[in-house]
DNA sequence: TACTAAAGGCTAAAATTTTAGCAGATAGCT
DNA sequence: AGCTATCTGCTAAAATTTTAGCCTTTAGTA
């Protein structure tokens, strides 16, 4: 049961979205974090619709629904990687990964460098090694 | 005139990646990248929607529309990334990048990941500069 | 010149998506 | 027990999206 972006609607992927980045949403919660926001019926549709396909689950706390993805977010997330580097990278790693670099308003802290670098470090022993 | 991806329908998207994956189309190619292709005119039809709002232009050659994108493809691109790293990283660039370079299927090359060495090192100094 | 093939333009219908609003259920109060 | 507030479920209408088909134009060619 993979989450095709491709086969959602405006709103559906919109909503995903939105539930992807916090991680699991009420109804209302997802109302708020929706872009230009319709009304609170029309967001509990669409989460019916969702969970009706296969994309969301829900449990009950108290008595609102908490709707979450049913695909992990590791998986959801290498894959929406995946269709970006192919769609603005011909495929490409190294360039998808210097744009995220570059990327003027991003500074990385020491540490973060210093984690990729052994990242990447890594990498070059295991290409020594095959 | 920014490609917010928000506003496209679910076709829209599907041929503006297209679009942006190959750098320009004529309709018969458009078609033919689109999954799940629909008619060739309703593929037409599309490229003039999208080319009324702004997100894509053409030029003529021969009897044929070449349409190409609006925007600058890097100007898209770091606007992809930035809602994937938004939506699935919390907005950590750091853990963007590690995604990417620890998805099973890609290997880089040496030289790939000196460039990219060479890259987070540049940064390292410009952070002991501040 | 007449015919044909291969384009794009346009329109209206079909299909899908999106929405509002009413109904039912439950919990907390008074 | 009855009221109220706050949920979700459902349905049908509105709005948008998607599509096919018919029309026009142009270029090539017999």
């Amino acid at each position: 049961m993979n989450v095709r972006t491709d086969t959602l609607s405006r709103r559906e992927r919109q909503l995903m979205d939105a539930i992807f980045a916090r991680g699991q949403a009420s109804a209302a919660e997802a109302l708020a974090a929706l872009p230009d926001p319709p009304s609170y019926s029309a967001v509990r549709a669409l989460l019916r619709i969702l969970e009706g396909k296969g994309h969301l689950a829900h449990r009950e706390e108290g008595k609102q629904y908490i709707y979450y993805p049913t695909q992990e977010r590791p998986v959801a997330a290498q894959s929406a990687l995946k269709r970006v580097v192919q769609t603005f990278f011909g495929g490409s790693v190294e360039r998808a990964v210097t744009a995220l670099l570059t990327e003027d308003e991003t500074q990385l802290s020491d540490e973060e460098l210093v984690r990729l670098s052994e990242l990447i470090e890594r990498s070059k022993k295991e290409n020594e090694d095959a």
